[in-house]
DNA sequence: AGGGTGTCTGCATAGGTATGCAGAGAACCG
DNA sequence: CGGTTCTCTGCATACCTATGCAGACACCCT
């Protein structure tokens, strides 16, 4: 095993400091010519890199961007990684990430664990950071962007959908398209996300003199909300349009109804989901969705976060993308509805 | 923003030398009782943490191992670095990630910068390193392990599934459902998985007196894959079984069958996939494949990988965990097939 | 020619931690 | 009680790089 090459092997070779070999590798260091490619020659014959490690420890930025995530298995978030690896790869960061289930306990380590590799800044994404984290993080100065998540207080910045709108907007889809008992599996309520979809859909539907038919909490999970389905539609009057609040789960209850009570979607019942996943649009589901445009979400991601490690200081934002209502098969359509 | 607090800062706090505080922070060091609670309470008052990178430019363990990972949104590989992610955390390691496309222009360049960052060891999933690269890494002492790919030479320790035995198990499923015309959509002919499954199911067809009535190669991509089990089904004589590469097309191939072209799966033709990703038992799909056991494939790879770190002239091993034919009802029984 | 400006280089140090070495005690044994 | 061993501590240094400072030099202008 080869010993680790250093500047100063690169120096020696190159018959130059230490200093003069750093400044070739540091952009917008003042090197000469002639300095710069007697270094890059020695540099490269030796196979010199500089180490991040070491430079971060002067410059106090280790390019490293910290990444929880909760719910991998929800193809929205394994979407979502790989284009914030991707395109934080493009601005020289890169993601070191944590994966958690969601409790609080475990949360707790993972903050002092990323702490202990001085990230630059933490993305989490489909994760409720409790007061007590946000104020750990605020303390040490670390910059946090929830991805996907709000927060009740103002002191994170975070990236959403316009959940509320959202919501509004399937309820008004729904009753256009002449349903009378509009029922609602939400996600979990204890995220901000899965509350405020609920919330939007509910205020909707009040405001057209209509109630949520039945309610029930999906809690992100697939059998979760087949089980919440399954009551649901076992019902002496079953509702006629369910909306679910994210494609995940959205899925899982079209399998229920179809395969297992041997409902058809949408003449049965409507089915409205939340997300526009892949999945979502592959002819087995062909799924009527509110779209969240990952990749939007994600480029606003990154720039906030860019935003925050180049301005300390800097105000927090709540920045909400919205998409589009996608009308596929799996709803029925309002009347004279075009498309 | 708080400036950070060092280890000398504690020791000034409570009174004793730089060094000791070091100490009780590592383990295995010796330190008397009555200093170890001294230490500890100055560092809990002043909120401190031992800098990992600081420490890795003494060890020369970073307690980071780098990620490549090209097909993110293939579940399978979802699935895979959770689990990863999750099994290293426990270890103390953690991932610091590279998503790729296929080009070697790419993967050069990752490779050059995991270095910078002075992994402590590299895992590939499902990529495929050229000589050159291994070479590259071999002479720098980085560990690596492929995960779910192998390798033509011997440098390289990789874990995959018994991908020849898995295609042959496959053959002589379908042969023994009474198939007659068996076609083949593989995965990626660049990829040594694609090649090795490819491989084991013409031996056992050829074994039985049969050929590979249609081969095409699906490129581990939706549209490819669909498009060539659209031709395949368009000929005269078309198959009436198909193996294809991965869970992750054979879907995309039974949407196909399905909704455009309105034939029964099995009843008109036979569909197994590999892998066995979570939606395979959706009953949607309820798709016949070839289990790769994710949780047994990562936790080999774990060891794997702290193995090489901790040994660092290791053999490097070929790690192959055969996983069961899941049946299910996506491909015609056997005669006499119980369950 | 002399002074001012600007570019480039090396020296020295800092950043936060781990560890070899030696010394100080304590504990133990005969 | 003397000598040996063991445990613990501090000192000094090393890990690898970036950067402030000052010096060297070239250049331009008057």
């Amino acid at each position: 095993m080869a010993r680790k090459v250093t500047s100063l092997d690169v120096a020696r070779v190159a018959g130059v400091s230490q200093s003069a070999v750093s400044r070739v590798f540091t952009k917008g260091a003042s090197v000469s010519p002639a300095m710069e490619s007697r270094v890059r020659k020695a540099a490269d014959d030796l196979g010199y890199r500089p180490n991040v490690l070491a430079r971060s420890l002067i410059t106090g930025q280790s390019r490293i961007i910290g990444l929880v995530v909760a719910y991998m298995h929800n193809p929205f978030f394994a979407d979502a990684v790989e284009r914030l690896s991707h395109a934080l790869q493009a601005e020289g960061y890169h993601l070191l990430i944590w994966t958690v289930g969601n409790s609080d306990v475990d949360l707790d380590r993972v903050v002092d664990d990323l702490m202990d590799y001085q990230v630059d800044a933490l993305i989490a994404a489909s994760v409720d950071l409790s007061g007590a984290l946000v104020e750990k993080c605020a303390a040490a100065g670390l910059p946090v962007v929830l991805f996907n998540r709000g927060i009740t207080g103002d002191g994170l910045s975070a990236v959403t959908s316009d959940n509320r709108a959202g919501g509004r907007r399937v309820a008004e889809f729904l009753l256009a398209g002449g349903h009378e008992r509009i029922a609602h599996i939400s996600g979990w309520q204890g995220s901000s996300t899965g509350r405020d979809r609920a919330q939007g859909f509910a205020d909707a539907l009040a405001e057209a003199g209509h109630g949520v038919y039945a309610q029930a909490d999906g809690r992100y999970d697939r059998d979760t909300s087949a089980g919440a389905a399954r009551d649901m539609m076992r019902r002496s009057d079953p509702p006629d349009a369910i909306f679910v609040g994210n494609d995940y789960m959205a899925l899982s209850v079209m399998d229920v109804l179809r395969h297992e009570m041997g409902l058809s979607v949408p003449d049965d019942v409507s089915i409205v989901g939340y997300d526009d996943i892949a999945m979502a649009a592959w002819p087995s589901y062909d799924l009527t969705t509110l779209r969240q445009p990952a990749r939007r979400m994600v480029d606003a991601t990154v720039r906030e976060v860019l935003a925050q490690i180049g301005t300390p200081g800097r105000q927090a934002q709540k920045i909400e993308i919205d998409g589009p209502l996608v009308v596929r098969s799996s709803a029925r359509l309002p009347q004279g509805h075009s498309e």
